[in-house]
RNA sequence: GGAGAGGUGGCCGAGCUGGUUUAAGGCGUACGCCUGCUAAGCGUAUGUAGGGGAAACUCUACCGAGGGUUCGAAUCCCUCCUUCUCCGCCA
């Protein structure tokens, strides 16, 4: 949500954000709202004061025991013409909010406006690996213990079933993440996998995302599409002292999102689907310092790719690529060495005050003063299956076998995983 | 799932036989006074949002949410949400 100061004052700002997002808004239709209501409202004031003036009149002449028909009766057809405005401001109320949540976040300056094509690489590290025989996609490395066909008939095709070792994998990987965030500072939450309709709009995954997401619809739950629900709703509706910002989470929890529309050459094996594990990292900043902290959750990302010894390239998305609720975004990819190409693991946001706007998140100045929204951010520190496909593909050995990053091997009990 | 009791400003908490409560009081916070320092004490200020005004200031709304009754609702009625206690069920 954004500032309604910022739109009547600035609407064009807001109409070029949203062409720069491919988002489609109606800025006319709001500003006539906008008036309209504001016109209403000082005629509703100006009723009102006229009605408390009379009750208080009714008061003090009942008390003195004089009659107060003709007030009461003004007050009366007072009320009437009061009822007739407020439902008629009413009415706008919803018109307006339901236009406000359209409108996207505005991207930050320094995002490149265009599409996908336009997105800057910032920097590539690690050395992306060489075969003397041809590398096997992990489809065909993990056949024992990747077992697409048993999910498939559990929950349906594209949700996946680990055994074996690729359970043991990834759930050490989930382990040693979180313990790597705690390390840093960080706070481990563990949140519930459903959220009701208005998390969901704090954080921006309603209304555009409905189709996206699993809904249970005789409790009027959805299954969470990413960890960034809960845990930034843990501080939905708070007010904050300042001096406990910023706050640092980080949580595991299953995504769960339908992808409609997706299925098709990029889905195969783990690269796209319906249940992911994921560890996320949160964090609550003040607004004057949620740019430096936005560039030390990549940090964070990142560093653990440097322990696992993965190749990895880091993306500024361009204003198209960005999401709804996001001002600017990092995107980290990681090398699929058995399919040749880089695959997206983490994505790193700076929401501003969008969110907070949205979830009523303030924080108190200290020192006095009114409340101000905070600036919320999250990142993924990282999502599994790519993880885990880079893992095994890079890893891997001419005969099959695969070869474990020390800080896993520790973990796992083996260097080597046949 | 059943029964009962609650949801009031940053927090606690009165008000709830409808009208000087445009929410008492306390805690916390800010500023000042006092004081070797600190603590305590004293004084003043301090909810959120919107409108008007250069400003002092002023108007309006908000007592979980939404409806209703009434000239007038934190206060009465209805629906819903939610918290707690007890019972039931269950890993």
């Amino acid at each position: 949500m954004l500032d309604r100061k910022l739109l009547r004052k600035d609407p064009q700002i807001v109409v070029e954000a949203a062409r720069a997002k491919n988002e489609k808004i109606d800025m006319e239709q709001w500003l006539e709202a906008d008036a309209n209501r504001r016109a209403l409202m000082l005629e509703i004031e100006e009723l009102r004061k006229q009605r408390n003036q009379l009750s208080k009149a009714v008061s003090i002449k009942r008390r003195a025991g004089e009659n107060a028909d003709e007030e009461m009766n003004k007050s009366r057809e007072i009320g009437t013409k009061l009822g007739a405005l407020e439902s008629r401001v009413t009415e706008i109320d919803s018109l307006l909010a339901s236009i406000e949540m359209s409108f996207p976040n505005i991207p930050d300056p320094d995002v490149p406006v265009g599409g996908e094509k336009d997105n800057v690489i910032l920097k590539t590290r690690g050395k992306v690996p060489e075969f003397n025989f041809q590398p096997k996609p992990h489809w065909e490395l993990m056949e024992d213990v990747f077992q697409p066909e048993a999910a498939s008939r559990i929950a349906g095709s594209n949700f996946i079933l680990f055994r074996g070792w690729a359970a043991k994998l990834q759930r050490t990987l989930i382990s040693w993440m979180l313990d790597y965030h705690i390390e840093n500072g960080m706070e481990e939450v563990w949140a519930p996998f459903v959220a009701k309709p208005e998390s969901m709009t704090a954080t921006a995954q309603l209304p555009k995302m409905d189709d996206d997401m699993y809904k249970i619809g005789r409790d009027d739950l959805y299954l969470i599409p990413t960890g960034e629900v809960p845990i930034t709703n843990l501080y939905r509706d708070q007010l904050l002292e300042e001096t406990s910002l910023p706050v640092r989470l980080c949580g595991y929890t299953p995504c769960f999102r339908r992808e409609a529309g997706s299925y098709g050459k990029d889905n195969r094996g783990l690269n796209r689907v319906h249940q992911f594990e994921k560890v996320e990292m949160v964090r609550l900043e003040h607004p004057e310092r949620s740019e430096d902290a936005h560039l030390e959750l990549l940090d964070h990302a990142v560093a653990m790719l440097e322990l696992l010894g993965i190749p990895y390239r880091v993306l500024l998305l361009a204003s198209g690529d960005l999401s709804f609720a996001a001002a600017k975004c990092f995107d980290i990819e990681i090398w699929s060495a058995g399919q040749e190409k880089w695959l997206e693991v983490s994505s790193i946001s700076n929401f501003r005050d969008f969110q907070a706007r949205r979830g009523n998140m303030r924080f108190r100045p200290a020192g006095g003063g009114k409340p101000r929204y905070i600036h919320t951010l999250n990142g993924s520190g990282l999502a599994l299956p790519r993880l885990i496909i880079s893992l095994v593909e890079n890893g891997q050995q001419a005969d099959g076998s695969i070869k474990l990053p020390q800080v896993l091997a520790e973990r796992m009990g083996t260097e080597v995983i046949r």
